[in-house]
DNA sequence: GTCTATATGCTGATAGAC
DNA sequence: GTCTATCAGCATATAGAC
């Protein structure tokens, strides 16, 4: 027989990430309780030190691990050469990547102002190296005239708040699938942009 | 010599309300404490128990003020005829009201987790009615052919989440007044509905 | 690796003096 | 109308037993 306790600390860890990440997302990381969170895993409160520092750590850990993940996944996607298809690529991408993850969006637009100084500044250049992805492609479409942007910084930050929107009121079994909204979505993203 | 305490109701609850709404904005709802909004205020954490029955009924009322003040402004601004200039003053109105009003949006927008449920619904009902003025101009639009719409619905979210998004990088003195701000949203709106 | 016990401090809200 | 004092409870984080 295994013993019962022993070194669960692969398995538990992300336990206790998955856990916060979900307390957070619904009670905000203030309202949250480290007593919350371990009587979530089945632990106690002191045992959570074993895998964060404090609370703060273990809120920034989660908004990391979500912006590292979006980079790499965008990084993944195969990108097509014109400029309008790169759009398509992008705009179907950033809605499919973020309705899968609602909590960790929910925690990485709302809990900033939780974030220690430093934590803010790492987490602020990943989210501004996303929108560069989507500001190079607009540049492209600008510069081959496929698209008429009258702003481009503009443009990038309105196409991704009206796209990062859906995350506020699409459930799944609604009257829409995900493939419909994205294909909705690409026409008015789209049109935004002249194209 | 007027008294030194004395009938100060009117004059303290707007206080405590305004100072409310700077905290909770700034650190959360849930972060903040009566004593900090007391303070704030240079009273005793006691003493705003006469302006408000719990720290609940205080959120309640600021997200309320809010929302009526919102739809209040909006009836009152000049409706065009043609659906095209009225989806312009829309568009307009709401970059200007929402900018001048940061604290009470981001409020609005991000505390509705910690309304009991009562209070949830009121709010939502307002917050609706807000979006339905919106769809009804989209509606005039798709009806005379001067819009193409693929979703009236998701094309009113996606419009209003576009524009509210000006709220979180916007700041005076910045590379653009609202009023250019406000030209550009314009165009892509425009062309977002195919107008 | 997890538990129990504990230190220290802050929380929302109320009672009653002035 | 405001203050002081107070209640009962929960917060984060640590120490040390097992």
């Amino acid at each position: 027989m295994a013993r019962k306790t022993g070194s669960h600390s692969q398995i538990t860890g992300p336990l206790v990430r998955q856990a916060a990440l979900r307390l957070f997302a619904q009670g905000g990381y203030a309202a949250v309780s480290m007593r919350q969170i371990a009587s979530e895993v089945g632990l106690q409160a002191g045992a959570l030190y074993l895998y964060t520092p404090d609370k703060q750590t273990l809120l920034f850990t989660l908004m990391h691990e979500h912006l590292e993940e979006l980079l790499t996944a965008w990084e993944a996607v195969e990108k097509p050469v014109a400029p309008i298809e790169q759009l398509q690529a992008f705009t179907r991408f950033h809605i499919r990547f973020h309705l899968e993850r609602l909590d960790a969006v929910f925690i990485a637009n709302m809990e900033l102002r939780n974030l220690s100084d430093e934590n803010f500044a790492v987490i602020e250049k990943l989210r501004k190296a996303y929108e560069d992805g989507l500001q190079s492609i607009l540049e492209a479409g600008h510069a081959t005239g496929a698209f008429r942007v009258p702003d481009l910084k503009l443009a990038t930050l309105a196409i991704i708040a009206m796209l990062t929107g859906v995350n506020t009121w699409y459930r799944e079994g609604g009257r829409l699938s995900r493939d419909r909204v994205e294909r909705i979505y690409w026409n008015m993203v789209r049109r935004s942009v002249g194209a």
